[in-house]
DNA sequence: TATTAAATGTCAAATAATTAACAAATCAGG
DNA sequence: CCTGATTTGTTAATTATTTGACATTTAATA
């Protein structure tokens, strides 16, 4: 059900979390909740709950709340779970081993089906049920595969080169780990960067931002 | 250097790309660049890194630009990666053997002198230069070291728990990997999330709401 | 069945963030 | 040493986001 109306990335960015906690609400066996009493357990404006979850539809009832449920369901669908998407990974590092391993890809929509590195110590591994392959073999394996999305685990020096060759195979969609700006190589991609380097920084910023008047 | 004025989040969040950006220009041997050329590289807009670095103090010369190596250093340093952090790593999974062995967190100030887990199978085992201690040694390392911060890489049915245990400990800086919200639970500390799980939904949905319209 | 308390959806107001505009300063070149 | 082209720092305008307010609807209770 594709809405015309362009929903402003804030709203977007706090989708998942209103999932996590939906989420736990229901394994908790909770039935309905009010907009009022879930911004108090998220330390969000009971207002702001409303207005984002209207950006979808009213999913709610006057004087009633929300049923848990029903509004879980609402929100992994809006978020997209539902779909399918193939999906290989490049870089068998361990971060890229980290991600292969502890994410569980599938219950998000995305079957991991290749994972690929270029250091002959890795080829041949074998990482969950997958077995790592050469990068030299990406173009072979995607052309006789259909792949939706890559997930990339490289280092810098490699991610330039590495997703030239992913965009002339047509990926178009990426889970960007490297320390590098695919955004501003290619402008028709999707990408969703967890710059872990970004995030320290940012900790370290907020520590010693702390620190003086304490 | 304690700046009285509070700086806006976003501007704080995007200090670790600048960051980047000028290391790599600076690698490359390029002394001094305006707002307009970095705006372009950056995919920004000039007015808003002016606005930016401003919050900070005049790094800029009018007429000449930004000199690279000295803008470079002063954001560093307002990032606060002078700084020297004792640090703890809990949980050696898949994930937390990841972190600890791909970031290089002395770069950024934080020593990393202690990684703990509770299964007995990973207990002893060896991680760079530490040993894997049990997480019920946690507070005798802690009263024997000053500890200044946490990672997080545990599941999020162990981190409540945990979290109080660290927060006895008067631990109050946390880089949290794993699914909970710790923030919720103590107010007085802080927090830098990296959820995986988030950003993998958010991946899908820009993926899902790509699709439709192309 | 009527009444009251609670809760949403929505519009308006307030706040925050980004962009545009421009005066003042600097450099480079003749 | 003057002139013109740049470029910053900064203020104002615009745009975006969050919060507040309230009419309307519902559930529960007597």
């Amino acid at each position: 059900m594709p809405k015309n109306k362009i929903i402003a990335s804030p709203v977007i960015k706090r989708l998942p979390r209103y999932y996590r906690f939906l989420g736990d609400l229901l394994e908790n066996g909770v039935k309905r909740i009010s907009s009022r009493e879930l911004s108090e357990r998220m330390g969000l404006t009971a207002s702001q709950i409303r207005q984002d979850l209207n950006c979808f539809g009213g999913f709610g009832q006057q004087g009633y709340g929300y049923a848990v449920e029903s509004l879980y369901n609402e929100i992994g669908s809006i978020l997209g779970l539902g779909n399918s998407y193939n999906t290989i990974l490049i870089g068998a590092g361990n971060l890229g081993k980290a991600v292969a391993v502890h994410m569980s890809f599938e219950t998000r929509g995305f079957n991991l089906i290749g994972i690929f590195d270029n250091d002959p110590q890795k080829i041949g591994s074998s990482i969950r049920d997958l077995t790592v392959a050469d990068t030299d073999k990406i173009e072979d394996f995607c052309t006789a595969n259909k792949i939706d999305a890559a997930i990339l685990c490289v280092p810098k020096t490699a991610a330039p080169q590495l997703a030239d060759r992913l965009y002339a195979l047509g990926i178009r969609n990426y889970w960007n780990f490297s320390h590098y700006d695919l955004s501003m190589r290619f402008d028709d991609i999707v990408v969703e960067n967890v710059h872990l380097n970004d995030s320290l920084m940012i900790l370290c910023y907020k520590m010693s931002d702390k620190s003086p008047e304490e």
